[in-house]
DNA sequence: CATGAATGAGTATTCATTCAT
DNA sequence: AATGAATGAATACTCATTCAT
């Protein structure tokens, strides 16, 4: 990549956080090309859909939060390492303005979107969970993209519900060890 | 009510039901007018505001919805009622995917909406959450709001995965069994 | 007319009065119906054109000053006496919001408007002017409409700018007397 | 500026200066891009306020009006020049007369519009007042503004009628001839 | 006579995306 | 590669006027 180039897709990022952190990711494309100091042109040639500007956006700290699984899992017990990962991943999704929506928008511009966040974290939460699993403190048939779309589906309602949702929902995946107790509990199921 | 009045509120309401399912609640005004052969003048008249047309039309599912509650909670037990009437719950809205985003956007235009879907329902799931709390088969202290919300997001999930979410989340509504894992790591919650 | 037909008209001419004061000539038709607590249908049989309505409205106060100019007459001096009535006639039509604009409209609504108003207006003027002409104090020359129409133009600008331009017409009439002065002054014309 | 933009300005000028003769100012964007065969979304890059569009079409004939002063002044004595220079005005408005209450309707769109128009001519006419006013051929104390309103507003009327009602104008601006009549009925005026 | 329901034309404005320069 | 000009579809909402009830 020519440096000009590389000039320019870095102008783009730093003028599309700041635009997403101000407007939303529903900031128009125009917008964020001018305080880039770029042409909307460029910022097409880099970022084809508004899916590929928002990740690219994102990346970093998506990736901070996917790292942070495995010093969680290794400093405290695995209910606890799950319960603050997934608070980690409830702040990171809560603070970006309309990006829960676009996630669940048809457009086709923000397909891919849910997949650019899903794939970095799927093996760090993957991790919290079969350690909490292997020590039979919750139910080991939890499928990770569930957990994570779940509690991003949570995150539309405001912080205080989203936290209590998803303290529900960690201690609905402890309610249920597996064995004879679960069965017992829930007859029928 | 005239009765050419009467008329034309049916055919708009029955246009807009299609509508809805077909393109969501976004559909242009214009379109359902078409749909129901009135002018969108009689449209606007009967229903001012796009949030009167989207409850007006969901009503009476949602009235059914909150009536079964009652039937279910003298047929059922307290967990098995509340987790039937979930499902209906969840059906109401899955079919209405693009409901729950509206709600949740920030447009003026849909402010009333959580309160028309929340307002009927309220009571109904209050009643099953008493009954089993009463029992002491689940928390006592879960707001109808988080779970009636909570749950509404979850539906933007596929089918499956919905489910799922919902059975943890009621999973995460009984009280902690008692046993050493959960009461000991988190006692108080 | 019957007794209920005649009440109807009082109340839209009372609530139109209101109307106009508040939100100017262009109130909806539905508004001032709704105000009078009649149906538009009954508004519009006896108002079909809104320049009727407003004339209706205004009838009094046209009356009013048409009558004026004759107590003036005879009261004062020519000038002053014209002078006088034209700040009656300024009084009238400023305070009407949107009048003049109404009246210069190319709407057919407001098409006869100019007439209503200059009709009963016209012969009060003639008076005042022939009264001045013949003592010689302006020029005999002026036709009524020219300064009932200009002077109703000039109630576009702001209060005190048409009392000025009201005044500088004023002046310009008496600053051309009949005979050998005004050809001095003003060769080739 | 692009050669292809310059083209589209160019066009749209064009197409917006017959619109406006034909249609008025009130012209629907559309149609005027339209004509110009460019789109919406052209124009209102080049215009984004309908009052630019409208000044920017006559800003040729203003400025030639304003230029004109000078030339008249040199050439004409005071008052003809003064006179000269009103006709001009005149005749520049005269097509315009949608305009004249687009200026004082209280649309936001023609807010700046009269300012628009004012501020070239301003000048001028200052120019012509000083030149008669320093001559002491008519009353100093006579606005620039107040004029120019004056007469635009009189541009309502028909053109025989405006003429006349310019020249009564002129007339009164004349200083009060010395002599009986006037001095002594409205001594200090 | 009165009512008020129905009509539906009319328009500004935004913005994603393309493509000529 | 970059630019940014051009495109033009898409949509809500108002209100005068008519006419069925």
């Amino acid at each position: 990549m020519r440096a000009d180039a590389k000039r320019n897709v870095d102008a783009v990022l730093e003028a599309a956080k700041t635009a997403f952190t101000m407007t939303g990711v529903h900031t128009p494309v125009r917008e964020i090309a001018a305080m880039a100091g770029v042409g909307t042109g460029t910022l097409y040639r880099h970022f084809p859909l508004r899916a590929d500007l928002v990740s690219a956006v994102f990346r970093r700290e998506l990736d901070a939060c996917a790292e942070a699984a495995a010093a969680l899992a290794s400093t405290y017990e695995p209910i606890e390492a799950l319960e603050r990962w997934l608070a980690h991943y409830v702040e990171l999704l809560s603070t970006k303005r309309g990006l829960i929506t676009a996630m669940h928008s048809d457009a086709p511009t923000y397909e891919s979107l849910t997949e650019c966040f899903q794939d970095p974290l799927r093996p760090a939460l993957r991790l919290l969970l079969d350690n909490a699993s292997r020590a039979g403190l919750i139910r080991p048939d939890v499928e990770t993209d569930d957990l994570l779309q779940g509690v991003a589906a949570l995150c539309l309602l405001n912080t205080a519900q989203t936290q209590r949702m998803v303290a529900l929902l960690v201690a609905g995946l402890r309610n249920a060890p597996p064995g004879p107790p679960s069965t017992a509990t829930r007859p029928g199921r």
